[in-house]
DNA sequence: GTAAACTATGGACTATACTCCAGAGTCAAG
DNA sequence: CTTGACTCTGGAGTATAGTCCATAGTTTAC
């Protein structure tokens, strides 16, 4: 599909979309150039600007989920090693649920203040 | 307390506490003026600047941190109002845990893809 | 009573993450 | 075969969130 195309269903906009190209976080085996030189994306681009942009409402930034996409893909690291990488994101994640959580507790006994 | 105490116990820098004031972050019942013109805080502008910290860790912005201060600070707004700002603000928070949780429930998914 | 440490202000500078634009090529429809 | 919609590149501009600096007044310690 072309740019205009994967903009739409993924509801960022054509410079952002290459905005992230450019920064790194859309990599070479996502897209190919016609013989018009347009980019041409598969399906999983969507699916990768998708979680780009989870990842941004959770407040990681491009430098951050890179780093992830880096870690994910790369033949450099070991099975281990990814093993490793993917439990540190996941205590983070955890790590922010509870802050969160701590968030939402301050909020309800402010709630509560007010109905007394 | 001054303005250098302050920084050592939030963590933040000097320039940044004065950049949220800027802001309206800090707002005027936080701190009063010594004669000297120094800023002088009262204890609850550190609970003030730890909210903001914890807020941006969870991926907001200044803005938004502002905007919940004053909803939550305004003699304007009925309490039945602010109950409302406060209800949504959990269905907010409510809303990200829900997205950790299907981020986790990927990585997972990832974990386990690599360790067969 | 003076040096070191602290505070004040205003403005310039930086990084991140876009967003917009000029100028040019491509393509599909009528 | 031209008009309108789409795409390309490179570069400039914007908003947010600080960070740094020069200049100047204040306080504390010796």
């Amino acid at each position: 599909m072309r740019i205009g195309e994967l903009a739409k269903k993924s509801g960022l906009s054509i410079d952002t979309i290459r905005f992230y190209e450019k920064k790194g976080l859309i990599d070479v085996e996502l897209f190919s150039r016609k013989s018009n030189n347009y980019r041409d994306y598969s399906e999983d681009s969507l699916e990768r600007l998708m979680l780009i942009q989870q990842a941004k409402r959770l407040g990681f930034t491009l430098a951050e989920i890179q780093q992830w996409i880096r870690d994910f893909e790369s033949d450099q690291l070991t099975a281990d090693e990814k093993q490793n990488i993917l439990g540190q994101k996941l205590a983070q994640i955890d790590n922010q649920i509870e802050e969160l959580q701590s968030m939402k507790a301050y909020l309800s006994a402010k709630l509560n203040s007010l109905s007394i």
